[in-house]
DNA sequence: GATGAATGAGATTTCATTCAT
DNA sequence: TATGAATGAAATCTCATTCAT
């Protein structure tokens, strides 16, 4: 049939791959548009043109896709934010660049999501409940977790500056989207100075 | 057959009473434990022991309920946080105040949405965009604009601001009540000093 | 408490039988409204401003108001017909006169009914299986079958006359309440023709 | 694999074909039980032993389902009903012609749709009021405007007259099914005599 | 692998009827 | 008797998932 160490480069694997993307493609739009729970396989699978048995050739169900854009975007975001955390002299230097990569991409995640958007519609939001926001803060918090231990940001609660770091950066993110034109910087220089001022008045923890 | 100044107060105003009481109950609590979207009437009217036509009696939809919960909260909290934006001689002392109030409020609703769960179920976290949350957050929200419009806060993006503390709030609340012993004083300084030294090291607006 | 022999006069039973005429009045409206079978139960008593469980002091069922609004259009219609059964000295007659009188109820039916009609609606027709109706057709049909009996009509197959003239009958009507002016006699002229030449040319039947 | 010339006739297509029959014929017979209002979604699906589901993929609704009875009904009628009209000479024949050719079929019609009846039931009479008979008669209503418009018929009254001849021939029909044995010509000859004899003595209309 | 019809559990909602007050 | 809330059976419809082709 095929050796056993073929590339995905036949027509076939092509296809494959080609549908794979197709559906991640979709179940992107549809869950940026609907939010998880009301989003249907349904939805996502009539935006491919895909039949809709094919989407179990692919995904096991709703969940599996809602994963696999998860584990996506982590993949794209984690190196962003290894570098940041690898190449960060300081705690201070490390917010910086961290906080401005999200922006950044959160940025590109909406307008990618915006251009698909029909026209001349009442314009609904981007659900922030994305898996792909959802997963690149799980980074996130594994990398303040990181740095706070390294014993680069003073020792304060982690758990609690995760949070808050977290809560901060995406809310102010909605907001930054909401503007015309979207101010990237303005919006991380807001959020970087609110945590940095804010974690230098923090109340010291004895660990 | 009957006293002359009945009150409202018959049996049957009585039942009335408890039932739509009941109802909200089992929608806090499922709305609790599932998210708005997962949640069905069923599973609201099946937690109350009522037939399910009664749900109907009260509420013509999930939607609705929802509403009425959000009503509900928010009543509650409004006086709150009114009493403290009126009261505080300043930014700092209305910060102090309001998020304060706000870590006791959500510790008082937790324990009261904890008591009504039954026990040995997988360990739901309280869901954000509950509608008291939401609710109460748009009386925040405004509060924020007010105090910065009346000159007590620094005059800095106001709707960043706004969303920020707003999120900050929430989401360290969020992780207070997942700790054992809730500690609201805690987690209220943590974001108050927050708050407060981000503040300080915002960047100044010209309106 | 009560005598045994007190006529429907005391403040009660006024009350019952208002309550009694109310119930009918709407069924009827309902009924014409909306046939029988999307005709509920809710519908009727809501018009009356009654409670749902009255209307169960009176009748034990949709169904069973229906029979009542038969019977007293049956009771209504009854008396004209036997009166035109009687005294018409052959059947040419007969059929003048039940045609006629048939027009004019249904004519008084449909205004009756109309005058209810709220305005700027979009005109519904009324429905021409309306209890009364029926009940009033089993009456023709009766005397139909007893005026071939007595032999005032040619020996023609009862079954088939008496379907035919109510047949024709009814839906001539239904076309005659839909012009302006409602033109009764000239629609029982044209019904009455039709069925006296009609008859003319059928068949004789040997019994 | 496949023949290079596969026309629609795989077993999926033929399945699809045959679910399609079961839902039309299914829904004659409890149209034709029950009539529209009182047959549900649930009886017809029951009957045919599919599950409830796949009814919607292949109509909508309730009313979907009658349409295209009423479809189906008419195209089979449509063109007897043309030839009648197109072949007659004069008025006599075309009434002769088009009620007869009713008759016919309403009798057919009653066969097909008595033997889908479950045995032992309750006597339903056929409904007036199926989406067969309404469509068809459209079709008598129609041709019979045209006739008088054509000059073949005598000038009176058209609306009076087409109503006439439909509830005429539409109540004798249902009369004549529930003889034993179904006597078509008996029938149709009574509906033509009535019909003829009456539309002589009918008066002239000025237009 | 792709297709799309079939499936049936389950969600929403209505409504006749009962029954405590 | 009048009231109107409670009841629960039943109807409509959706949707994730399966499976024959």
């Amino acid at each position: 049939m095929a050796t056993l160490l073929t590339l995905p480069t036949g027509k076939r694997e092509l296809n494959k791959a080609a549908n794979r993307l197709a559906i991640l493609d979709a179940a992107r739009a549809v869950f940026g548009d609907l939010g998880y729970d009301a989003a249907t396989v349904r939805d996502i699978i009539r935006r491919t043109g895909l039949a809709s048995g094919t989407f179990y050739n692919y995904y096991r169900s709703k969940e599996e896709v809602f994963e696999a854009l998860a584990d996506d975007a982590a993949a794209r975001f984690r190196p962003i934010l290894r570098t940041q955390y690898e190449a960060a002299p300081d705690f201070v230097a490390y917010i910086n660049g961290a906080v401005r990569a999200y922006f950044a991409f959160a940025a590109e995640e909406y307008e990618r999501w915006e251009a698909k958007r029909p026209l001349n519609e009442p314009q609904p939001l981007m659900r922030r409940d994305t898996p792909e926001t959802n997963a690149v803060f799980d980074e996130v918090r594994n990398s303040i977790h990181g740095v706070i231990h390294r014993g680069d940001a003073p020792p304060v609660d982690a758990d609690y500056l995760a949070a808050a770091c977290i809560a901060l950066v995406r809310d102010i993110a909605e907001q930054m989207v909401r503007r015309r034109p979207i101010d990237v910087d303005g919006a991380a220089e807001f959020a970087v100075q609110m945590i940095l001022g804010g974690v230098s008045a923090l109340p010291i923890v004895k660990p």
